[in-house]
DNA sequence: ATGGTTTAAACAACCGGTTGGATAAACCTG
DNA sequence: CAGGTTTATCCAACCGGTTGTTTAAACCAT
């Protein structure tokens, strides 16, 4: 059955991004190679240049698609709640859910938060902006209503990304790693299921009033 | 004056690690480049590979410096307090102090994370399970005793050292990064210097009973 | 056949690692 | 101590493989 070549050109260029997503999480920016993201995605790598650029652009469209729709997500679903308590578990919970459908995001994130950004495209800070101007929006509604205590907003921002962040990452290289000692392998495999909850405690306990 | 060979040649190895802690944080393993790290040290390509070797274990000395003394600091440190609370107060600030003399620490950390630990030597696991273990003790003393509520302490491990390597790495990112947006830049100064006791703060709440 | 798409092949820059000395201090040995 | 020899350190130049990018030709549906 023949495609239309748009519709053919958009689904390579979709295959192309997946691909790309996945070796950049993996490799980091410098550590990925072109070749590898245009041999999984099934595509010459001369194709690639063709449809989407050189790796920078890649790179680009990569953490435009992980990071772009996640943000304005969890903006939309906090604004369907009213109570400040409620939000912030939403919150919490929205990010949680998201990282676990993008696994490539937390390890993305964390390489560029190191290298201070270097490659980042401007839409990426429009995106952050948007996600800590909500939680800044959900701590200042809290504080006035008395249930939550003064504090810096991003600095909660930070602490929730950051533990997300770093359980997401670490549970795998603990489990997988085959220079990890014994005590640290023999965690409790049910501990990463109720981790998500935990830090939704952890973070709402942390700021309560 | 004459110097003897081994403080000639122990000063110039210095001056390599040095120069490689700085380059491994800021590009990462695949980003730095041997070339960068002998020019920044002052020094022939060919001495750095005499006295050190591959551009592998070049890293392993770089992780071990920045990683190796720390995390026996901390145990050492945390082990001279019997209280609980004071305990805990001290391990996150024992981690902010020397991450603060230390800034290559979360850079390099983060990206490790991030990239499934591919580089990391063995040395690597046993300080971080030292840390590890030591945390895991104090928050077992505080549960018995009933000053914490019962929780993971993997997890709160994760979040303290999340919480503080986040906001170690954004700080900088977002003050002098030209892309961030002026919602992110215009934050009030003051709050980078007094954001170590708000984390200590706020780790503390989430686990205080 | 025209234009969007794919390809094999080539290219040029880059980069980790090596080679074969050079330099000078340290160490012999008479 | 003098002169040769070793040893530690450092270097300029080079090598070979890798990698991002380009080229030019082929393909193929309309």
């Amino acid at each position: 059955m023949p495609q239309t070549p748009s519709a053919k050109s958009s689904e390579t260029v979709t295959r192309i991004i997946a691909a790309a997503k996945d070796v950049f999480a993996e490799e980091g920016y410098a550590g990925a190679r072109v070749d590898e993201i245009a041999r999984r995605a099934g595509v010459n790598k001369a194709a690639l240049y063709y449809h989407i650029g050189d790796k920078e652009a890649l790179y680009a469209e990569a953490i435009h698609d992980v990071i772009g729709a996640t943000s304005r997500k969890i903006a939309e679903e906090i604004a369907r709640i009213a109570d400040p308590e409620e939000k912030l578990r939403t919150y919490v919970r929205s990010l949680t859910e998201t990282i676990s459908r993008n696994p490539q995001l937390p390890r993305i994130m964390m390489r560029e938060l190191a290298s201070g950004g270097q490659h980042l495209p401007e839409v990426f800070f429009q995106d952050i902006a948007l996600v800590f101007n909500t939680i800044t929006g959900i701590i200042e509604d809290g504080v006035r209503s008395g249930v939550f205590v003064e504090t810096i907003p991003l600095l909660v921002h930070l602490m929730t990304m950051g533990s997300i962040f770093f359980s997401k990452v670490s549970g795998p290289l603990i489990a997988t790693h085959p220079a990890a000692p014994e005590t640290l392998k023999n965690l409790d495999p049910k501990l990463l299921s109720v981790v998500d909850a935990e830090i939704e405690r952890l973070i709402l306990r942390s700021i309560k009033a």
